[in-house]
DNA sequence: ATGCTTGCCGAAACCGGTTTCGGAAATCAG
DNA sequence: CTGATTTCCGAAACCGGTTTCGGCAAGCAT
């Protein structure tokens, strides 16, 4: 009887707070304290009720902490069907990583989809009105972000995956699209190249402009003129990218080479150099980014910038919690590079454009 | 003074059950039984409640409620990401579906992603301990089950896409691949095939050997005989499709049409036809199943009988509520039928087996 | 008029935690 | 040795709901 540790009996059902108050001879709130860091608590005291409460198995309720606390310990990602393809190809790797993230501190993930934009920021405000999550994941942030300012006003933790011009109480996460640009273009230089063009995702997303400035700043270090006709926007389906591709070949004097800021539209480019006869990695080079399976089941395989969405995810995950947490946003940002995969899609230039403007003329 | 309704003063934060019942001048009981549907409420009670209750906007707190009630009006998914290229494509579609189906009445999906099967059961004992979500979905269910065998044992609500030999306590809402794929091979025998192949998905899944059993049964029905060598199985991806297609293609006397149970397969035939110079909807005929967008970019655009997740998304989650409200498991089962998309991959045989069989062995 | 149901709602406990407050014991200063 | 601080923990309120219990008043039959 000195020791209420040896009498313990194991509660049948889950293991309470109480439980474990009950087993050491002390209060409820004693335990709370002990287990939540507060400096009140003796270090012995602190030490027995961490053994006691992992010996009893004795894991709080999340929502029975948040009902005084406010926190619910999840993290929200709302999806936004609209711009599906855009995003598709890497939501499972993408939502993979910051479950892991998550899980790892024992957080969850909430998530919701919507059709608009419109819906997106309802659903936004009723996820903040009830409290069913604590912060929230911005994937593909643009440039006039609404969702940015209702957090913003609402005060709310968030964290980007992209950067922002704006970046006032922001917090993010960002692979440097612009980097890949411009290693794009130096290595197509180094391969002989001196006509490249360029197909661009959404203008209206962060990295849109990033991704263009790259671009053009490399041709200009490279001392390479820029060819209005060889540049198109606004490219992130293959149907897209097809269409771009096309338009930039049939131009008098077409590029040799062709940088894609998103996989999709590269792969689109596959199929208007088919159309137009054309080789690829001899006839026209092309250099990518995004890393989409699929770019490694064409003919070449697709040389690309690969993002580790994975990783970017389980990275978000941790920020966020830190946000939220209460570091300042600030402290809170980071950029990793993409990793270039050279797969075969890009060579030396084996004729001139003007031999090339000749070959498409047969085709057509 | 008579009427305390008249002189409510909104309160600033978030709006409680004692804020309307002190509006009201009653007690939060009486609230709380008036909105959740008591029988001892009066109807006159019960309507002036629901008045001043959506008036003030008062949306209870699902984490408060669930500490009492155990419920916390959320779903959980578990997705595994070893199987990844089975289930990839359609995971934006079925979690739109499913956060549809389950914020359409105020509950919310949960999800984690795991990389074996080991984690996966590991994570559905935490989630199920910690009370984190209410039941689950189970994607892609297999025939024999570790989750179901865990669910079961410990009286957890689920509902499966997919169905079950054992069917036991199982819920669930399923899309007939059987008559798809029977479907499939009297279309083909309807345009004068007698000789077809089919590259059957994993048959660890529930959904593997159904869908054999649809080819079987329709190609005995037609008095087709069966060839070992033009079955395979286990292809869910376009590498395995393309190793299947060649195999069967590659056979003495090849078939004229292929069925395949999964689109990521028929891709592979795409290729392995191509290889071997084969021409899809002339040479060869292809009918498959899922209609994942890549059908309809390849040439030509691919046959295929089309699963809408969206919808069977949408469709789960609400079974599942359904099912954590008390209802029955074998009051929730429910199959519907996949759409066929004639798009081109499957005409009539343009060679017998033994001139398709000379053409192979040329471009060997 | 009396006794018995029935309808309806208030009072209070409860769910599983957190947090404030105050006081006893231990430590420190003088 | 006394008085003033600290240190450490218990008691109790609290978070926002739900649910049990009991009692008052009206309705019913006798």
């Amino acid at each position: 009887m000195r020791n209420p540790a040896t009498e313990i009996t194991m509660p049948k059902g889950r293991v309470t707070i109480s439980d474990v108050s009950e087993a050491l001879g002390v209060t409820k709130s004693t335990v709370s304290r002990a287990l939540n860091g507060y400096v009140d608590i003796s270090p012995g005291t602190r030490l027995r009720v961490r053994r006691m409460a992992d010996k009893m198995g004795y894991r709080p309720l999340s929502h029975a902490q948040a009902i005084r606390t406010g926190q619910t310990k999840s993290l929200g990602l709302v999806i936004q069907m609209a711009d599906h393809d855009a995003q598709r190809p890497f939501l499972a790797e993408f939502i993979a990583g910051l479950s892991r993230g998550a899980s790892a501190v024992g957080w969850t993930i909430t998530i919701a989809a919507t059709d608009s934009p419109a819906a997106t920021i309802e659903t936004f405000k009723t996820m903040i009105r009830d409290r069913k999550v604590d912060g929230f994941i911005l994937p593909r942030t643009m440039l006039d972000d609404p969702r940015i300012t209702l957090l913003r006003s609402a005060e709310f933790p968030f964290v980007m995956f992209g950067r922002s011009a704006k970046p006032q109480g922001c917090a993010w996460h960002d692979v440097l699209g612009e980097a890949a640009m411009r290693d794009a273009v130096n290595r197509l230089v180094g391969l002989g190249h001196r006509s490249v063009g360029f197909i661009n995702g959404g203008m209206r997303y962060t990295y849109g402009p990033l991704r263009r400035d790259g671009f053009l700043g490399a041709m200009a270090d490279a001392g390479l003129p820029i060819n209005p006709t060889h540049m198109r926007e606004d490219a992130v389906t293959i149907d897209a990218g097809a269409l771009a591709g096309r338009a930039i070949l049939t131009t008098p004097t077409p590029p040799t080479a062709i940088v894609c800021a998103v996989d999709m539209a590269a792969l689109g480019v596959y199929r208007a150099a088919a159309d137009l006869g054309l080789t690829i990695g001899t006839d026209l080079s092309v250099i990518s980014y995004d890393g989409v399976p699929d770019g490694a089941h064409v003919t070449p395989q697709l040389s690309t910038f690969f993002v580790d969405f994975t990783a970017s995810g389980q990275r978000l995950s941790e920020l966020l919690i830190r946000r939220i947490k209460g570091e300042p946003p600030e402290a809170l940002r980071e950029t990793v590079p993409a990793t270039f995969l050279d797969r075969g899609s890009a060579g030396p230039p084996k004729r001139t454009p003007r031999q090339l403007a000749a070959a498409i003329a047969v085709a057509l």
